[in-house]
RNA sequence: CGGGGUGUGGCUCAGCUGGUAGAGUGCUGCGUUCGGGACGCAGAGGUCGUGGGUUCGAGUCCCGCCACCCCGACCA
């Protein structure tokens, strides 16, 4: 695709349609709110699966399967869960040509059909804790849909864990939240403010949900990954008990935390530009691109591109040749950046002659030149590097930019358009609900870190913004994805 | 479900007061190019969303239906 995509300033939204189709990451599919994830997009998907399953696993979790069908009965054992999940579910009324005895809700979620089989394998605190992650799809019947940030079906991943007391399921849901983070800052470069969310915000049955929120290039928050709390919900709701070390019988404390292929959507609005996705290297399935300048004796410059490449690769450096002779470089370079590939290496006779090479970086468009001898693969890996650090660096800055402080109702309204906003909050869902109506900000995350809180006299008591009653702290306002 | 809009080559769109369908881009072949989206020549590709109606004649006018997109209410 030869077409410019729409710039970030024209229209932003539709900055980011371009982009995902014109990079090839996915596209729409015949099916009303579902998308193909195309091969560039999947392999972004791959790296981010690899990367959280370690963690997962070095964090004592195994991966399971549960089936993608889930009995109405069990849907609705969760009263509140129920309410939350069942308007947005699509349900199987027949199968093999008969009508259902009972009907089958496509999963939207897997705690029900979980917990059923949890009950199954807990009698006693020496079954605890199960910590099990399951990679899967679901399906939620939303109304408007974007790319990767909300589709009908979505591809995520959902760990369900059952615990003997209170104390370690908090743990486990703060311990997981904090893997987000470290993902979302290590990997995607993406700087995250880790929370709690307001009681109108958190998950249909949980008791408290913690959630990492990142701040888009167009100033708005997105939820990247939620951990829930969902304390004794479900095993009350399936009749979940086990003898305790006392004999005694209670009921099993629980959490359950995900992140789906929204976190795609995350990257490319964190990090991308007026040309295309910019990827953070550790993300990158083809993490440099070498571009021959075919002219002369091409044979010679296929041959030494070749040869680099395959330097690069026994480097540990994912490296591949586009020799082909249909485009023109020029073309390949704006291809190429289109892509995200994170460094493109020009090579042409004059560079040859030289012993040198042309190497530009993604995320500033910087061109250097570097030596065409055993020290290239050390001189990549750093501009690798740098770019990973530089891309989370420019997130932070851009986001400390973008978040002001407010003490009046005028100037949270204002300052809510353009990122977040950081203000006094009287805990109430009544006046969360009218700040919701009159700007559609919501509260976005009360934070937990004291840092973040420090840095924001978070804990300083005062007025709300919005009401003017007395408020205990202040929390972060924004309009949301 | 409300309010707006759009359906014409793969894609983006033009097509006036009705007269037998066009451009750009992409695609195929050959040749020349190649350090920031190259160029020439020759090709392939459309029952104009759909069903009726008006007319000698409908992409164009009228009526019905369908699909999709945007804005709002729900959501990772």
């Amino acid at each position: 695709m030869a077409e410019k995509i729409t710039t970030r300033e024209q229209d932003y939204s539709q900055w980011y349609i371009d982009l995902v189709r014109s990079a090839k990451l996915a596209d729409y599919s015949d099916v009303r709110g579902c998308m193909v994830i195309r091969p560039n997009g999947y392999a972004i998907w791959e790296k981010m699966q690899a990367a959280l399953d370690g963690m997962f696993k070095a964090t004592g979790h195994v991966n399971a399967y549960f089936p993608l069908f889930i009995p109405e009965s069990f849907i609705a054992k969760e009263a509140e869960h129920i309410e939350g999940f069942a308007p947005e579910c699509a349900v199987v009324t027949h199968g093999g040509g008969e009508e259902l005895a009972e009907k089958l809700y496509v999963r939207p979620t897997s705690e029900t059909i979980i917990w059923s089989s949890y009950k199954k394998w807990i009698q006693s605190y020496r079954d605890l804790p199960i910590l099990i992650n399951q990679w899967a799809n679901v399906v939620r019947w939303e109304m408007r849909t974007r790319l990767f940030l909300r589709t009908t079906e979505f591809l995520w991943q959902e760990g369900h864990t059952a615990h003997a007391d209170p104390g370690e399921a908090q743990e486990e849901v703060i311990r997981m939240i904090n893997v987000y983070r470290t993902f979302a800052e290590e990997y995607m470069a993406m700087p995250v403010i880790v929370g709690k969310k307001t009681d109108s915000e958190k998950f249909a049955g949980a008791d408290a949900t913690y959630c990492i929120e990142a701040m888009m290039q167009d100033g708005k928050a997105l939820q990247a990954g939620t951990s829930h709390n969902l304390g004794q919900n479900f095993a009350k709701a399936f009749d979940c008990q086990f003898q305790t070390r006392e004999s005694g019988l209670e009921y099993v404390w629980a959490t359950s935390w995900g992140v789906s292929t929204r976190l795609i959507g995350a990257l490319i609005m964190a990090h991308s530009d007026d040309r295309g996705l910019v990827l953070p290297p550790k993300l990158a399935t083809r993490q440099v691109v070498i571009i021959p300048i075919l002219k002369g004796d091409k044979s010679k410059v296929v041959a030494h591109a070749n040869f680099v490449a395959r330097a690069l690769n026994q480097s540990g450096i994912p490296t591949f040749v586009d020799d082909s002779e249909q485009n023109s470089p020029g073309w390949k370079f704006a291809e190429y950046e289109l892509q995200g590939i994170p460094v493109r290496i020009e090579l042409g006779p004059r560079d040859i002659e030289n012993g040198k090479c042309i190497a530009a970086r993604r995320d500033t468009l910087e061109k250097s030149e570097l030596l065409l001898d055993e020290t290239l693969p050390t001189a990549i890996r750093e501009i690798l590097n740098s770019i990973q650090q530089n891309l989370y660096d420019r997130a932070l800055q851009f986001r400390t930019d973008n978040t002001v402080q407010v003490t009046s109702w005028e100037e949270f309204k204002s300052a809510v358009e353009k990122g977040f906003v950081i203000a006094h909050w009287d805990g109430t869902a009544e006046t969360e609900t009218r700040i919701k109506e009159e700007t559609k900000a919501t509260v976005r995350v009360i934070p937990t870190d004291q840092d973040y809180r420090d840095r924001y006299g978070m804990d300083e008591p005062g007025v709300c913004v919005c009401s003017g009653n007395p408020a205990a702290q202040k929390v972060v306002f924004a309009k949301a994805y």
